[in-house]
DNA sequence: CGTAAAGTTGATATTATTCAACGGAAGTGG
DNA sequence: CCACTTCCGTTGAATAATATCAACTTTACG
């Protein structure tokens, strides 16, 4: 079906990138020790289908490196994804055999895998899981609760001055820089992908695009590198809170 | 703030409506106990607000009876409806201190409540309390998955379709009658409150009720009064799969 | 090069919003 | 009991926003 698995990998959970953010991130030495046990690893390439909703899975993930999406599907092909997953997000669900959404790889990208009986065993007896689990979900929940407030009321250009704003801040959170003045990254979204996103067609997207650099709000470099001159004027353009911010 | 426990209630965790469903629905007698002896009610007029987001919130909460919403705002006062809390519903997150979101009630409500503090020592003694609030929880996130497919994808008269069909679907289960043939039952919102939660105007709601009225898929009675003549039809109105199903 | 995929832009059509007028039901006070 | 008001809902006409269809450009890649 796909050749992942390519390219095994081995790496010591200790050494994890994931290690403090993850569903194990709350997990003590021991813990960590049969999680080791059982887990294994999975690469898939770019544009590569992970899994198609409605099939079988049997496995649950964190995603270790590498960006993912998962997108939701009407009869008729209208797509509309309905979560991003970044290093540390988990993929599948406790309890049920059968994937909700179709899971894609936009970028490479590595998942830590555990079968999934094993692993549901495993959160009965250890608290630790399924707490980090319940923190991981209750935020997950906050994000799609943001996002139906920008699908339902946001106009299209505060959409994408939404979405870049996103990305911006993830971006200087993983380099570690202030999210003031002028800031420049990289969009790992085609723009049909960001389309499927903020509930749009890619031409508006374009356009909107186009749009936010005519007015100086963002420079372009390429298609997909951003460069944004005044951080603050982007958050205004979003309009959120002026606090800049997600949850209150 | 408001007249709520005008009428104080007691109830005993046994006889209560939600027993089996809510937070508390894997809990044994011994942990029912200690529930029993934390948990006091509030209640809540038709219209009151319930909370504000931003709020400090010193309580976490299940709803026995009544309807309420959960609700974001942009600054200038677009809403967008993030949540309905329907009886055995959970209000509040363990580990935070302020809301989230505004809370208002539709209909009288009655709810459980335990302090804060105690609810999250009590979580971590009790496994059955963070799995099943693990469990509602995951629930509740492929909910909204579910409607940002519906925010960014479906049209303003499919939109309409799907929320009768939810309406219904409630309402057959609480009824335990089949989603079959002819249906009727009451809607709990107001034409405004239908706008916020589909991100569309009061004005395009009422238009889309009366030409699925004009076109036979619902009959009304009064405002508020639907009576659905043949389910499978506005199913395939509100554009889902074939099935009828939400998840998959 | 030549081709495919991604992106842009223009013209036009469609959809939903906005602004505005109006209708009916419920509640209130004289 | 009747005017009066308010809330909720409906409908129409004009407008604005976004989608659709289509042509074309740019980029990546064999």
């Amino acid at each position: 079906m796909s050749h992942d698995d390519a390219h095994p990998v081995s790496l010591q959970c200790g050494d994890c990138p994931i290690r403090h953010r993850a569903v194990c991130a709350r997990c003590e030495s021991s813990e960590l020790d049969e999680l080791e046990g059982a887990k294994y690893y999975r690469s898939f390439e770019a544009g590569q289908t992970v899994i198609w909703s409605g099939d079988k899975m049997d496995f649950v993930a964190s995603v270790v490196s590498g960006i993912a999406t998962l997108t939701q599907t009407l009869e008729d092909g209208r797509t509309q994804m309905v979560g991003l997953l970044l290093p540390s997000d988990f993929v599948g669900r406790p309890g049920r055999d059968r994937a909700a959404y179709n899971v894609t790889a936009t970028t490479d990208i590595l998942m830590c895998c555990f079968r999934r009986k094993p692993f549901e065993e495993m959160m009965e007896r250890t608290p630790h899981i399924a707490q980090r689990l319940l923190q991981m979900t209750l935020d997950e929940l906050d994000a799609a609760r943001e996002w139906m407030l920008l699908l339902g009321r946001k106009t299209a250009r505060e959409k994408i001055a939404s979405l870049l704003s996103i990305v911006a801040r993830r971006d200087a959170s993983i380099r570690h820089r202030k999210m003031r003045g002028r800031l420049s990254f990289d969009l790992p979204l085609t723009r049909e992908a960001m389309a499927d996103y903020l509930g749009l067609t890619l031409e508006t997207v374009s356009r909107q695009m186009s749009a936010l650099k005519r007015d100086g709000v963002i420079e372009l470099e390429g298609k997909r590198h951003v460069t944004v001159p005044d951080m603050d004027r982007l958050l205004i353009e979003a309009g959120d809170d002026s606090d800049g911010g997600l949850i209150a």
